[in-house]
DNA sequence: CCCCAACCGTA
DNA sequence: GTACGGTTGGGGG
């Protein structure tokens, strides 16, 4: 070694230990060796080698050593006996991995140091102290305090966890003293992790301010009578053999026997077999294949290497396949190529089917419910990730098992305008065998604010791990889709993290996952499945951040609360994961799951990113006319109510029309009231009253003004300037979407007045609105799935499905039909979509229910076929609680049995139409999962925006019009295909515009 | 501040 | 008769 060299001394006992705590039990998987530590060290150990050999960094070590406390008698023991006596027994974990991390450090090729009667803290001191006197350079990879003595201005320390250089500044800011003074400082504060005594009463604080003014730890007990503070003085006096004592055992040897010389530390190069050959041996796959890839060897090609372990039996037996093979749903074919590239695939480290656990899918189902609802969850076990570096070894621990739970904490509801705040992370030890498993949770907070202390609003907490390192590991983790992400309704995560620049991929969705298991069941919310599933009630948000008035942002929650909060819920959703996967598998429902559920994640992201434009004046204009107009009618109003009253109140409205002016009231609401709806207003307007029809008019404008013109500028981001909507995944029962905040699937469409609304979606200059919906897709379903004849032959021939059913009906003929006639036959064909009867008809048509109950006998005369469908939905209904979309998406209906007659009739309904609706929801998922690989395909940069139940609309690059609208129809109308044969042709109709209503 | 009923916009 | 979400008024705490 020579002046100028650069000596790296890694504490690898410090290492060991941090890397065993920070880690989730990890264990091999073929024998069930306990392997955590020996991972994180291998990890941390690669880390640094890697950082080190890369020379831009600027510190590139030319000699390296890993020293390690050799486990018996050292010199301070024989000194004073009490030394280390509280240290307990290392866990039992860890000690078959002290010798596999001595091998470690051999397959990294590095010096493996220990000595008898020594530690390896005296042993880093005796090399620094050497190598600092030939003129080198060293740095000694550890944050511990005992060896801050040895810090000078050629020697560092390092901190991997925080990826920090300790130097002479670091320690006099850290303990108020400089290094040399370190030795003094310990001796008087002493350390009870180590049993050293120091002088009772004198902490850190104390003992730098006594240095500061005496000068040394001899000055301070020679003069000690000199201390002002009595009680100070007196312990000090009293005490002064115990601070020498300290002093002895604190001073680290630096004349220690060293079997190897310094020359001999020299850094050799990697040897990449002999590494790859032990990680194989240990089963970390993800480091073996990167340390293959970066010494450019092949990992298949070496075998793995004989390591001895003092550890006997096997702890588990073998591990048997997954057990993931479920089918397609009965009858359906899924062939489904077109689609597959949109779904990425799950890694294989799923749920095996133990043989302790049954050998059927269901009883591994069952079992795996019955251990998560037995096993009680530990809060006290989360921690709060405050450094890189042990961030990093969570990371690692995620790789080695493939299997991560994740959440996001941030400022809003809104992913659209949520900042990051903190995320969080849940682990599990065995994901082959959940008996006994551990999981461990964690918080990495990113973004805390301290408290509103003053008119700045306070600062940023301290010891978060800066953002853009944050950022960086979490994108390697989520974009790895080797990794399987969980979460509980990822679209929110996923279109936050798109926002950071981060694209999830390889992730399940538990929230979607219970959806497509208990649709109609119970709610998806994870509180929720939490209760049922686990037995366990989650922190409330409102308890942690508050709410209305007195809530804050999760950012200006303590860090404390915030990781008991945010780890929970990581923790949860692994555990809902663990339950829900194997009951898709038993319930043959994974098909569903990755075919019509996972993959619309990713597509409603983007949908929602991208957003409409909104035009603010056009809707402004309209909000002025519909006040005009409103306040126009409610002078008029008042006139003939003879009074001012709150026109908008039913109550007060009720009172007036069928109180003080004496009209006929007709139906009544389920409260006792007088119901003053649409229908029965229109019903008092067609006997000749002025007033009904003018509350209708005012009803309708300050409807539009309400809930369109005036809240939808509220909608526009103030970035994007565009609305961004949220589609709920899973909050209908039939597999609907829905949109809220704000709602783009009501917006008017039906009257005129109405339809302006929709002028004010734009396309911005140089763009069109494309809109394509599904013509009648409900009948066609039905048409398909009930198999009529006549309804098959009217669609395929394109001519008008309610005339056709007016004219089988009523023996009228096509041409030349009465409008009134066709509008009934419209009515009763929704009707049946409805789940018909007589009395909802006869309330439609405004006819005797007794006509409506002829039309509906007529109807079921001339399509037999329909009533055996409906029969036959109730019976399957009733039998199974559950009927199934032509997909095989499950609707549930747990009252179907109901003794309530009129309950029973509802369930009836529902069932009757939830295949219909559902199948026709399912269609065009499907088409939505399959459009933007198909516009990319075709070379068209057409975005898609909303989805309105059987509408799909996109913005389109004016010159990309007429080759995207095939494409759109295209996939739109095939997209039941290949999985189901539709008996009828799905029809699409396209148009363009600049606004929607023209697209429309 | 929260919740419910009534009403009404969409498919 | 199915499936939703938003606004308002009004009652309760």
């Amino acid at each position: 070694m020579k002046k100028g060299d650069h000596l790296f001394l890694v504490d690898g006992s410090g290492f060991i230990f941090r890397a065993f705590h920070a880690l989730p039990p990890l264990t091999r998987k073929s024998d069930g060796l306990p392997v955590g530590a020996v991972s994180g060290f291998c990890n941390m150990l690669w880390k640094l080698l890697t950082d080190a050999r890369d020379t831009s960094v600027g510190v590139t070590p030319s000699h390296f050593a890993v020293i390690f406390d050799y486990s018996s008698q050292t010199f301070r023991k024989q000194l004073y006996d009490a030394y280390k006596a509280n240290r307990s027994a290392p866990p039992e974990e860890l000690i078959p991995q002290f010798g596999l991390i001595r091998e470690a450090t051999r397959a990294f090729n590095l010096p493996c140091i220990e000595t008898e009667g020594f530690e390896a803290d005296d042993i880093i001191a005796t090399y620094a102290r050497q190598a600092e006197a030939i003129g080198a350079d060293v740095t000694i990879v550890s944050s511990d305090k005992d060896l801050m003595q040895l810090v000078t201005p050629n020697v560092h320390m390092y901190d991997s966890m925080k990826d920090k250089q300790i130097g002479i500044p670091d320690v006099i800011e850290k303990w108020g003293v400089p290094p040399e003074k370190m030795i003094d400082l310990q001796s008087l504060t002493g350390d009870s992790t180590d049993n050293i005594p120091g002088v009772p009463g004198i902490g850190p604080k104390t003992a730098a301010q006594l240095l500061e003014e005496y000068g040394d730890l001899d000055t301070l007990l020679a003069r000690a009578g000199e201390i002002k503070q009595q009680k100070r003085r007196e312990s000090i006096i009293a005490n002064a053999d115990l601070a020498r004592l300290s002093r002895t055992l604190v001073t680290l040897r630096t004349d220690v026997p060293l079997d190897m010389a310094l020359d001999a530390l020299v850094l050799e190069p990697q040897d990449g077999p002999k590494l790859v050959g032990f990680l194989k041996a240990m089963e970390f796959g993800t480091l073996t294949r990167r340390v293959a890839d970066a010494c450019g060897c092949d990992a298949g090609a070496i075998a793995p290497a004989e390591v001895k372990v003092e550890w006997g039996e096997s702890a588990r037996g073998p591990d048997l396949d997954p057990g993931d093979s479920d089918g397609p749903p009965e009858g359906i074919t899924v062939v489904d190529g077109a689609i597959s590239g949109a779904v990425e695939a799950a890694p294989d480290a799923l749920p095996a089917q133990g043989p302790h656990e049954g050998t059927t899918p269901a009883d591994l189902a069952k079992a795996r419910a019955e251990l998560f609802a037995a096993e009680k969850i530990d809060l006290s076990s989360y921690v709060a990730i405050r450094d890189v570096a042990t961030l990093d070894i969570w990371i690692a621990a995620a790789r080695e098992t493939g299997l991560v739970a994740f959440d996001t904490e941030t400022t809003s509801i809104d992913a659209m305008q949520a900042d990051i705040v903190g995320f969080s992370l849940a682990i599990a030890d065995n994901t082959d065998d959940p008996r006994g498993t551990k999981i461990r949770a964690a918080y990495i907070p990113l973004a805390h604010k301290a408290g509103t202390g003053d008119l700045l609003g306070g600062g940023t907490v301290e010891n978060q791990i800066p953002l853009a390192e944050a950022l960086l590991r979490l994108k390697d983790l989520l974009e790895d889709p080797s990794i399987l992400k969980v979460a509980q309704n990822l679209k929110y995560d996923y279109l936050l993290m798109q926002r950071y620049g981060i694209v999830v991929r390889g992730f399940d969705d538990t929230m979607l996952m219970s959806y497509v298991l208990d649709a109609g069941n119970n709610a998806h919310g994870m509180d929720s499945l939490s209760e049922r599933w686990l037995g366990h009630k989650p922190i409330a948000f409102k308890d942690v951040a508050g709410s209305g008035r007195t809530g804050v942002t999760f950012d200006m929650v303590d860090i404390d609360r915030a990781t008991a909060y945010a780890a929970e819920d990581a923790d949860v959703t692994l555990r809902l994961w663990m339950v829900l996967k194997p009951r898709l598998t038993a319930q043959k429902l994974t098909t569903v799951y990755e075919r019509l559920e996972r993959p619309l994640v990713p597509v409603l992201a983007r949908m929602e990113s991208r957003g409409i434009t909104v035009d603010r004046q056009i809707l402004s204009r309209l909000s002025g006319e519909l006040a005009q107009g409103a306040a126009a009618l409610e002078d008029e109003i008042y006139q003939l109510a003879g009074e001012k009253f709150t026109i908008g109140s039913p109550k007060q409205l009720g009172d007036i029309l069928f109180g003080k002016m004496g009209l006929p009231g007709g139906a009544k609401t389920k409260t006792g009231q007088w119901s003053t709806s649409a229908q029965v207003l229109e019903d008092l307007a067609a006997t000749g009253h002025e007033l009904p029809r003018k509350i209708v008019d005012w009803r309708q404008l300050t409807k539009l003004k309400s809930t369109y013109t005036d809240a939808l500028p509220g909608y526009i981001h103030p970035e994007t300037r565009r609305v961004h909507t949220s589609y709920s995944l899973a909050s209908t029962t039939t597999g609907r979407l829905s949109s809220s905040e704000p709602n783009l699937q009501n917006i008017p469409v039906r009257t005129a007045e109405g339809r302006k609304i929709r002028t004010a979606f734009i396309s911005t200059p140089g763009n069109r609105l494309l809109s394509a919906d599904y013509s009648q897709i409900e009948l066609r379903v039905l048409a398909h799935v009930a198999d009529i004849p006549q309804l098959k032959q009217a669609f395929s021939d394109g001519i008008d499905i309610h005339a056709m059913t007016a004219s089988e009906m009523f023996g009228v003929p096509v041409a030349g039909m009465p409008s009134e006639v066709r509008r009934r036959a419209k009515a009763i064909n929704f009707g049946i979509i409805y789940g018909i009867s007589a009395f909802g008809l006869a309330n439609q048509l405004g006819i005797e229910r007794s006509e409506a109950s002829d039309y509906i006998k007529k109807y079921f005369e001339r399509f037999p076929g329909i009533r055996d469908y409906m029969d036959a939905t109730k019976a399957t209904a009733r039998e199974n609680g559950y009927v199934e979309t032509i997909f095989g998406r499950r609707v549930h209906y747990p009252e179907i049995r109901s003794s309530n007659p009129s309950v029973r009739a509802f369930n009836e309904r529902a069932a009757i139409n939830a295949p219909i609706q559902g199948s026709a929801a399912d269609i065009i998922r499907r088409a939505m999962i399959r459009m933007e690989p198909a516009l990319q395909a075709a070379g068209l940069s057409a975005r898609m925006l909303l989805q309105v139940h059987d509408e799909l609309i996109f913005e389109v690059e004016e010159g990309e019009v007429d080759k995207t609208m095939p494409i759109v129809t295209q996939i739109m109308e095939g997209a039941a295909m290949p999985a189901i044969d539709m008996k009828v042709p799905l029809k699409v109709d396209a148009r363009a515009a600049t606004n929607w209503d023209e697209a429309h």
